[in-house]
RNA sequence: GGGCCCGUAGCUCAGCGGCAGAGCAGUGGACUUUUAAUCCAUCGGCCGGAGGUUCGAAUCCUCCCGGGCCUACCA
């Protein structure tokens, strides 16, 4: 019964799409009978109210009755989407959405001319349409637009997820997370609150005259944190380029150039794995700070995580699943050594090794000493359980423990100061004790939330640090620090003094909307390729994917 | 990477060796204050894919694809 010729239709249509159902194939019959009375596609519509206008409207024309007789009742004209449909025969209630809220419509036979009213046959859920009229209380209540005149804008070509369950399947909320968003209202306000939590970050740092700028994505080289980078190709320069994995080398060289705070919400790309809590792109804040120190920066970030509370949520008490995160208590504060010490029973000696490890040996015996400690340090994380790699160093041995027996024990706001040099390649050691920087992290939900130092600016140092990560790298370790001459030649130039800091911001964002799942606060997380049903059978023999 | 679980109509789900099912949506009909409208009728399927077991497979087995949770890795 299909009231569209097929072959009216351009040649391509069919054929291209063998799996276009019968509810496709209905609207867009609908959809040709809408475009021959002439309607459809318009570009501009007569419904410039908001839904929200229309209600405040209507309220307090209520509160205020206007001069008797006037012909006062509050009239409306609205645009939007509808997301529900009740026809009764001579009279049809529609819902419609807006980005402000949801209105109801009435349409009565009698009250629109003929065509009007036929025009409901071609509508379905899902569809674009503007109406103007007055509006009205229902009998049971709702404040509704009684429609004079109305058009459908936007024919929806697929159906809508169903209007009761919505859409739940996690796989394909993510994949067309626009149905999601249309179907779910939590979905709606995750991506809210998440907006709500970049832009009150940005407020908080121009409210506090830094600069916001935007550093490269491209570069000659990843650098600034120990992360494998995506590569890709310029075809003019006819270069290999790299995705940026930080910001934090180029916001460097603006220090130097002179620029006192500067800050940027910029997206980085890690070419790791994926999970509940890593997207290979998410958004780094960086802020750089000349003339303060790292303690300077760990009170701007209890200021900075406060404040997005108070600006998103309102408040400092933030339920997350079975836990209440406090962030208006004085935030704990503790070392790496005493965090290692109290959650794990490590002690540590100043050089970080361990304590009663280093025994006799002295400076002259230095590379067995410390090839000892390393195999202390080895021995006690496998008798907690905690695997190491074969051929890892001493630093990445306590890096292991701290993760597996520390950081998961920090739930509530913890910083964690004073880090091993060997594994803060840019942060300044701190005065007589070379072995420990200037750095602290930030503790919420058991996982890291800012990473901040007092930024190293001595480039002799800092070029010694880099050629030392650059001879792990030079044995196997990919994920280490690079040598970045542009950065060491800004350094040379003197860069003053400053604390950095370093936050992903998503992270922020499961924190402030309860989420868990890094995919939920994200709109388009990356997912696997679907397999395409055509493009099965491998040939035979092929290596196909390593 | 390891463990557990999931994939059936556009959407939400049942069925778990014996004819492929329901609700919503769609289509046709009734209905002028409904709001998960209601009522009657009806259309809709490569049961994720490929092999295997069986007289018989959505159901059991193997592999593959995609996803979820946990765990590990990724400071």
């Amino acid at each position: 019964m299909n009231r569209t010729a097929p072959g009216a239709r351009p040649a391509t249509t069919g054929a291209a799409m063998p799996t276009e159902g019968e509810l496709i194939a209905n609207r867009l019959a609908k959809r040709e009978q809408l475009l021959e009375r002439g309607g459809g596609y318009p570009a501009r519509t007569i419904g410039q109210d908001t839904c929200q206008e229309a209600l405040s409207r209507f309220e307090s024309s209520e509160a205020e009755p206007a001069a008797p007789g006037a012909g006062a009742e509050p009239r409306a004209a609205v645009s939007g989407r509808v997301t529900g449909q009740r026809v009764l025969g001579r009279a049809a209630f529609l819902d419609l959405r807006d980005g402000s809220g949801t209105l109801q419509l009435f349409l009565g036979r009698d009250a629109l001319p003929g065509e009007q009213y036929a025009l409901l046959e071609l509508l379905d859920v899902g569809d674009f349409v503007e109406a103007e009229g007055a509006l009205f209380r229902t009998r049971s209540g709702e404040v509704t637009l009684r429609v004079e005149s109305w058009g459908i804008l936007v024919k929806a070509l697929r159906p809508l997820p169903e209007k009761w369950a919505g859409l739940t399947d996690p796989e394909t909320r993510y994949r067309e997370r626009h149905l999601d968003l249309v179907a779910n209202e939590r979905s709606r306000e995750v991506a809210r609150l998440a907006a709500a939590t970049v832009s009150s970050v940005r407020r908080f740092f121009e409210e506090r005259d830094f600069l916001e700028v935007a550093t490269p994505v491209l570069q000659e080289q990843a650098g600034g944190a120990a992360a494998r980078p995506f590569r890709t190709y310029h075809n003019a320069l006819d270069r290999e380029l790299s995705l940026r994995i930080s910001t934090e080398l180029h916001l460097k060289r603006l220090l130097v150039g002179g620029f006192d705070r500067v800050f940027e919400i910029g997206r980085v790309f890690r070419n790791e794995g994926l999970s509940h809590r890593h997207n290979p792109e998410f958004l780094l804040l960086e802020s750089y700070e000349a003339y303060r120190d790292y303690e300077h920066v760990a009170g701007m970030v209890e200021a900075l995580v406060r404040r997005v509370a108070l600006d998103v949520r309102g408040t400092l008490t933030i339920p997350h699943g079975d836990v209440v995160v406090d962030l208006e208590s004085a935030w704990a504060r503790t070392t790496y050594r005493e965090a290692l010490s109290e959650h794990a029973g490590i002690q540590l000696t100043p050089s970080w090794a361990l304590e009663g490890a280093d025994g006799r040996q002295d400076a002259a015996v230095a590379g067995d000493g410390a090839s000892r400690e390393r195999d202390a340090l080895a021995a006690v994380a496998s008798e907690r359980g905690v695997p190491i790699a074969p051929g890892a160093s001493r630093a990445s041995i306590l890096d292991a423990l701290m993760q597996r027996l520390v950081e998961p024990r920090l739930v509530q706001p913890t910083f964690v100061f004073d880090y091993p040099t060997e594994l803060s390649p840019l942060a300044k050691a701190r005065e007589g004790d070379p072995a420990t920087v200037e750095r602290f992290e930030l503790f919420i939900l058991g996982y890291e939330f800012a990473n901040a130092y007092s930024e190293l600016n001595d480039p002799v140092e800092q070029r010694a640090r880099m050629e030392e990560q650059a001879r792990k790298r030079s044995s196997g370790d990919e994920e280490v620090e690079v040598a970045d001459e542009a950065f060491l030649h800004a350094v040379e130039a003197g860069m003053p003094p400053a604390g950095g800091l370093g936050m992903g911001l998503e992270r922020l964002m499961m924190l402030m909307t309860g989420e868990h799942s890094i995919r939920e606060v994200v709109l388009f997380p990356a997912l696997r390729e679907r397999e395409r049903p055509g493009a099965a059978e491998p040939a035979a023999g092929a290596d196909g994917g390593s």
